[in-house]
DNA sequence: ACATATTCCTGGGGGC
DNA sequence: TGCCCCCAGGAATATG
């Protein structure tokens, strides 16, 4: 799944392949789906002949200028944007393809479609996606003031669910919040309530780490993500939680465990993050059984 | 207002 | 071997 580390190595892979400069003399688009706004015509009218500027990012989205229009990507799980041959074999799910005045060409590709495209008027365009007007800071400019108000408005939340939360900080994903709470040794399941100011100290560090390193390594790649050139990354290798269930933690050696948190798939070291500001769920759900979280009926009484 | 569940989508994998 | 069902999850939307 891209998260920033992917993202951002897709933007500097593009950039690396020159994308920046040329010129888009053609547009196919194969699945309108993608294509969020405006509407097709619209869009394909908006890009014609148009030269690319720049390439930006905030969070997850990659951000291609293009002179008087801004193309907002989201690849969301299995999204790839690549500079292409031409007569490269056509992938299947290919949704979009630019030509480009090189004679090569950015395809798009998307197995499960939820990745798409908007283009902008410009930054402020109102039809942004609502996800990247309400972003929150970058994770390597979040103040520990800004994660304190987060933790206050959000008491009783998970302290993963804060951080998958892209208003709060912008470009976290399931595998990094994952990680980086291993690194911090807080517990997932911890209530952002009962976070003390080192815990989230600790999370903030752990959070600038991991991407760093993640980045260097040029994102994770398990089955989808490869680079603006078609490259796959490398960090998958130095994981210590995620997809590591049974295995031994890289740090004390217990076997990690796998559970659920705020809906997703959460990996974390029973030894090393002994959590105790939540409710003493820690029985790790085995992946085998289609155990919904039991609803747990509250006993605790409102807090205010 | 806040927290959680559902929805979208497809390929892959477990179970039998 | 083959089928069936579950599972992965980012973000919008619906429900509690």
């Amino acid at each position: 799944m891209p998260e920033l580390p992917e993202v951002e190595t897709v933007r500097r892979t593009l950039i690396e392949g020159g994308l920046v400069g040329r010129r888009i003399v053609h547009i196919a688009v194969l699945h309108g789906d993608v294509v969020r706004h405006p509407s097709i015509g619209a869009f394909v009218a908006g890009l014609q002949g148009k030269r690319l500027t720049d390439i930006g990012r905030r969070g997850k989205y990659l951000l291609l200028e293009v002179e008087d229009r801004v193309l907002v990507a989201h690849l969301r799980m299995t999204g790839r944007l690549w500079l292409s041959a031409p007569d490269a074999e056509k992938l299947s799910h290919t949704h979009l393809v630019l030509d480009l005045d090189d004679g090569r060409q950015l395809r798009f590709r998307d197995v499960r479609r939820f990745g798409g495209f908007h283009l902008l008027e410009g930054p402020d365009d109102p039809a942004a996606p609502q996800g990247l007007r309400e972003l929150g800071p970058e994770p390597d400019a979040v103040t520990l003031k800004q994660l304190a108000a987060a933790c206050a408005r959000h008491e009783r939340l998970a302290v993963k669910g804060l951080l998958l939360d892209q208003r709060v900080v912008a470009g976290l994903g399931n595998i990094y919040v994952d990680e980086a709470l291993h690194r911090a040794r807080v517990h997932p399941r911890t209530t952002c309530g009962s976070l003390s100011s080192k815990d989230r100290a600790r999370i903030a560090v752990a959070l600038r780490e991991v991407l760093q390193e993640a980045l260097a390594n040029r994102g994770t790649t398990f089955l989808d993500f490869r680079d603006g050139s078609g490259e796959p990354g490398a960090f998958q290798e130095f994981l210590r939680v995620y997809r590591r269930e049974g295995l031994p933690c890289r740090t004390c050696g217990e076997p990690i465990a796998k559970t659920r948190v705020a809906g997703r798939g959460t990996h974390y070291c029973p030894n090393c993050q002994k959590g105790d500001g939540f409710l003493s769920n820690t029985a790790p759900t085995s992946t085998k059984t289609r155990s919904r979280p039991a609803k747990t009926s509250n006993a605790s009484k409102p807090a205010r």
